[in-house]
DNA sequence: ATGGGTCCT
DNA sequence: AGGACCC
């Protein structure tokens, strides 16, 4: 073998790739199954970002304009997807059912509707405990293939052989419990291989088709699949491996089929590569077991772009170094995108032309680095070293974001924004707090108990693509700034919050974009990034009482103390943030009003507004340079003690917080009135620092910020329709 | 294209 | 901050 530990990666690991059908289609068709028989297209803008295959025997292509797919097919139900809520509650849902049968969680998530599996410890202990005293009397395998894959000669195959002998074998899903687990036949492989089964026979596989080149030195060898298979021991173990991984697969499509009712295609080979590739030979509501020894002419007949990793950019700088610079078909001035596009069908390209033509010296020379070169070249050859990831129940970001045909203007980006952003805290809420307590009658829950913040984002994102900005995939523009803290306040409602977000940095980082910015805009993008994952994130992730790990029960072993005290002082600190917006949203615009005038120098009620509990608390402060009080239509910031007395900052009346601590300290947020009335207030410059415009509604008198105008016009709607009853 | 995601540089 | 990749 050619590098140390190669032959265990390429042997021995056992993986299973599952690929929901036509996800979107499916989950459509859950929610009203009256669809299921009918052709059903999700729609996104003006595309069906995939249909059921309802609607594929009709003609109807995934990705292709709404339009068209009416014409071709009239009758075509067209639900819109554009809010993928469904879609991400429904694939969470799935992986996490998934999840909970592969030992030590070796499960990733690749979009919302493919899992890799690694399930070579699953696989391994139950061959090591095949017991014959499981097995019910005898049946004899009828299959070949299967007695191929089952039985051998080799000399420690005997339990194996006398097992499957008996005909029905048991699957064990638990290192503890033996009667955890599903029966399988052993007379039968489910579902279908790569060659067919009709032709295959183990016995007489053709050998893999070697290239000429000399591959000795190259760190990878080509003939590791042939090598492999040298002896028939070895031969036989994989295969019987295998053969219990596709029961296994055949399991877990069943299982969540009948307990979800999704249909799922499955691949089963001994890589990421292969297991994905083998999924989709045969589809929808399939599966497919690579044959080992047809690895390497399976793989050759895959156009290159065909390879996950290998994608638009990749593929045309191999296929160019094949070919030449070549414009099969294009028009004259095509892009770069397009010619490619059209290369792609005049010119296929294929693993075997790459595999055969181009030297891994070559490859390095024209991909951006020798790791990735090396990747590639072993891609080609079928080796596939990476391993499955464990997909945190944490994502790394959460994004919202919309498209347009062409957006404008300051006025419209914020109204925009403030959607998005909305949208954005709701998926905050969901993601990141931890899951309510399940109500058990045993233990009845608390009413005092909270969810916890299982991660804390750090940073807001801000991402446009500008109008006429070309470019296959990303061509966007982003800016980020600091998430401020109020954002985590967990009873106030989003809108309020994302006002107030999109006025603190939304705005102020769309500006600081420049022309950008105020140009015409296709794309807006709203995200919170940069993770930390709190004790009780990490409590979650290990499947601990969360509740015991902030009770100061020790949880784990040693060099936590730090990040424990951090999630201490974090969970305290946005309580108190919370504790002053629920005081004052309690005693209403009244109590407001009469807080206010409790605090000296600042204003009677006529000349005070608190922004108050409809519209939550804000949450940033405007420093006044070495003055007392505010002036009209400035922020002042108060502190409320533990009665929810206010005051300010030192007491005396004149203290003037400093810009860079805002939000770590229990505040309410004044404004003077006299002002706002009816009149914009100035927009501030820095990110970070205020930007408060509002009005002061004719009818109550409150302060109303513009973002939430439309809320507060139907609060008094409803207030009349209240009176008219 | 759509509305998301991942990791690397 | 952007780029490449994935669905």
């Amino acid at each position: 073998m050619a590098w140390p530990g190669m032959e265990k990666y390429q042997n021995e690991r056992i993986i299973i790739h599952l690929d929901y059908d036509c996800f979107y289609a499916s989950v459509v068709e859950n929610e009203r199954p009256g669809l299921r028989s009918l052709p059903l297209g999700i729609q996104q803008k003006n595309i069906l970002a995939t249909c059921n295959y309802v609607a594929r025997a009709q003609g109807v292509k995934k990705l292709q304009l709404v339009s068209e797919a009416k014409k071709t097919c009239p009758n075509l139900v067209i639900v819109n997807g554009e809010d993928l809520s469904r879609f991400r509650d429904a694939s969470k849902k799935l992986w996490l059912y998934v999840r909970e049968f592969i030992w030590e969680y070796k499960v990733e998530r690749l979009g919302f509707d493919e899992v890799f599996l690694d399930v070579t410890q699953m696989i391994d202990f139950n061959i090591a405990n095949l017991n014959l005293a499981d097995f019910p009397a005898s049946v004899l395998p009828t299959c070949t293939l299967a007695s191929n894959l089952a039985c051998t000669n080799a000399d420690d195959d005997k339990l194996v052989e006398e097992a499957a002998d008996q005909g029905i074998g048991f699957f064990r899903l638990s290192l503890t419990d033996p009667k955890r687990g599903f029966s399988f036949s052993w007379g039968k492989l489910p579902g279908h291989t790569y060659p067919l089964n009709d032709a295959l026979d183990l016995r007489v596989l053709p050998e893999s088709d070697h290239s000429s080149q000399s591959l000795e030195d190259d760190g990878l060898d080509c003939k590791v699949h042939n090598d492999f298979h040298q002896t028939k021991h070895t031969k036989h173990r994989l295969h019987r491996r295998l053969f219990l991984a596709a029961h296994f697969a055949d399991f877990l499509r069943n299982s969540v089929k009948e307990t979800y009712n999704y249909t799922v295609s499955a691949g089963i080979s001994t890589t990421k590569l292969t297991a994905k590739l083998a999924g989709s030979v045969n589809k929808p509501d399939k599966q497919t077991l690579l044959i080992p020894a047809a690895t390497q002419s399976f793989l050759d007949g895959h156009e290159i772009g065909k390879i996950p990793g290998v994608g638009f950019k990749t593929a045309q700088v191999l296929r160019e170094e094949l070919l030449g610079v070549v414009q099969g078909g294009a028009p004259e001035g095509s892009s770069v995108a397009e010619v490619a596009f059209y290369d792609k069908l005049t010119h296929p390209v294929t693993i075997h032309d790459i595999r055969r033509k181009l030297t891994l010296d070559r490859l390095s020379q024209v991909l951006d680095s020798k790791e990735q070169a090396r990747k590639l070249y072993g891609w080609l050859h079928g080796v596939d070293t990476t391993p499955v990831a464990q997909t945190s129940l944490i994502p790394t970001q959460i994004s919202i974001e919309d498209t347009f045909r062409s957006l404008k203007g300051t006025k419209q980006a914020e109204q925009v924004l403030i959607q998005l952003v909305t949208k954005l805290i709701t998926r905050m809420h969901i993601d990141l707090l931890s899951p309510l307590p399940t109500p058990t009658t045993s233990t009845p829950t608390p009413t005092t108990s909270l969810q916890r913040w299982l991660a804390c984002p750090r940073t807001f994102r801000l991402s446009l693509r500008p109008r006429d900005m070309t470019g296959p995939y990303s061509a966007r523009i982003s800016k980020s700034a600091p998430l401020p803290r109020y954002v985590f306040a967990r009873d106030s409602c989003a809108e309020a919050l994302a006002g107030r977000l999109v006025r603190d940095v939304g705005l102020p980082l769309l500006r600081k974009m420049g022309k950008v910015g105020e140009g015409e805009l296709q794309l807006v993008n709203v995200a919170v990034v940069n993770m930390e994952e709190s004790k009780a994130g990490e409590a979650v992730m290990a499947g601990v009482d969360i509740e015991k790990v902030f009770a100061g029960k020790k949880v784990t072993a040693e060099g936590s103390r730090n990040k424990n005290d951090e999630d201490m002082d974090w969970e305290k600190e946005v309580r108190e943030i919370e504790r002053v917006y629920k005081m004052l949203g309690e005693k209403g615009v009244e109590g407001d009003h009469k807080l206010a005038e409790e605090i000296d120098g600042i204003s009677n009620e006529e000349d005070t507004i608190v922004d108050g509990q409809n519209l939550g608390i804000v949450g940033v402060m405007k420093p006044i340079d070495n003055q007392i009080e505010p002036g009209i239509g400035e922020d002042l910031w108060v502190k409320a003690d533990d009665n929810g007395e206010l005051s300010d900052m030192d007491g005396n009346g004149t203290d003037i917080v400093p810009a860079e601590a805002p939000t770590l300290r229990p505040i309410a947020h004044l404004r003077t009135k006299s002002r706002l009335d009816f009149s914009e207030l100035e927009m501030e410059d820095e990110v970070g620092s205020p930007s408060a415009r509002g009005v002061v509604c004719p009818k109550c008198g409150m302060g109303v910020l513009l973002f939430a105008l439309e809320a507060h016009a139907r609060f008094h709607e409803m207030e009349r329709r209240e009176q008219e009853k």
